[in-house]
DNA sequence: CCAGGAATATGATTTATATCATTGCCTCCA
DNA sequence: TGGAGGCAATGATATAAATCATATTCCTGG
């Protein structure tokens, strides 16, 4: 139990709580277990919770008509999930799904609002978290208006190493299959696969089994396009 | 003098407030109009206002080095703009450009979190505006990652006839050239050219003078795919 | 009312990428 | 231990859309 308190005055959102209040919180805060493929919620599921990744990845997901699916995100250990629909009070826009194993604490809209207002702070928190989303869109757009794959796919990569990796952003500690970044750039398994062995002759990416290594930083953000 | 206060109190946002509050506000909004292609604020400039459309219409934009222009939303009268750097207190993610002549209600920061101290409703209201652009956001990478061009035209034909009128949602009531149309779905203007030619042709939308109408509505939703 | 720039239109050509098809590899599990 | 299924890889082909090249029409500002 103590160790659930220091995770959750680890993250910044939670780090000024003043003890007593940080009690409560690692009370009500439920840690649950996923396998991979399982959902923590879906899209148009009510509002219910709260989610913080305390290990593994989470992805964000839409499915179209025809089953496509399209990631819009991928969460890392210590994200938030799920306060767009804890802010405004409306049904989840999208499905939070397991990347392999991965362990979630939730906490319930009622006991959220109830630390809200016991410290206020954390409601600007929460702002700012769906605020940095929406610019995190903003940005996912103008990949995805990119016409070239290459690029778009250069351009995820680079966005990807930066949010996993603390060290220089050239790693990412993620377990993407070739169809995850397919649907996360809108294209197909086959020229994501010819894309990124291209890339890998270049020398400009590595595989590595723990993920995906940048070699040359400097030619992938030639070809994704000056990504700042 | 009236006639301002009148329109702030129509918006949802404001209508519940107070008079005095509203009669405060009303002081505090400063009004400026804007020629057709002025920008309104620019992207990476603080966040300083509040904006609300009371004429006209603004696109939200992003360039991309090469110039190309991204339009990420277009705003219609009523509408709410730059409520994400007043909340989240970071610069505006993209540039607002206006359509045309418009008219735009200005609230300065400071003007805009005194309001919101007197009147609490109207951060809540601010936040849900910020979370119905993000669900929009969402929905504008759904469209985004859809390969066929004429898909994304038809899905967001759809979307905007939604969101510009009232009555049915078959009309647009939108100065957009083609080039506007091919910078919303990432295309070129020539592919947009001749796909709105073949719509028409088909019968589906109608060019009028005044923007585009959308005859049948049913068949433009087979080919944008469901959009529900 | 005219001139010149923007917007629309349309054709020809090239190219990127979707699509279809097949194969091999690996891992999980019955 | 031997499938069965998921993933990566690669080739062949089809096709949508980018690109290049001109016209033509339409406004709008001077």
């Amino acid at each position: 139990m103590i160790v659930k308190r220091d995770f959750l005055k680890s993250l910044p959102i939670f780090s000024a709580l003043p003890d007593p209040i940080l009690d409560k919180l690692t009370d009500r805060a439920e840690e649950f277990t996923y396998k991979n493929g399982e959902y923590i919620f879906y899209e148009g599921d009510p509002p219910d919770w709260l989610c913080i990744i305390r290990e593994g990845n989470v992805k964000a997901v839409k499915y179209l008509e025809d089953g496509k699916e399209i990631i819009l995100h991928v969460f890392m250990p210590g994200d938030i999930f799920g306060e767009l629909a804890i802010l405004d009070r409306r049904p989840y826009p999208a499905s939070a799904q397991s990347m392999g194993h991965t362990k979630i604490l939730k906490l319930h809209y009622t006991h959220c609002r109830e630390i809200c207002e016991d410290a206020p702070e954390v409601r600007t928190r929460l702002i700012q978290s769906m605020g940095e989303k929406q610019r995190g869109f903003v940005d996912r757009l103008e990949t995805a208006m990119t016409t070239r794959v290459e690029k778009r796919i250069a351009h995820m990569l680079l966005k990807l190493a930066g949010a996993s990796d603390s060290k220089g952003g050239t790693n990412i500690n993620l377990h993407l299959t070739r169809k995850d970044i397919a649907n996360m750039v809108g294209t197909t398994i086959e020229t994501t696969i010819r894309i990124m062995s291209r890339l890998q002759k270049e020398g400009i990416i590595e595989g590595t089994k723990e993920g995906i290594t940048i070699l040359r930083p400097d030619l992938l953000r030639e070809k994704g396009g000056e990504y700042e």
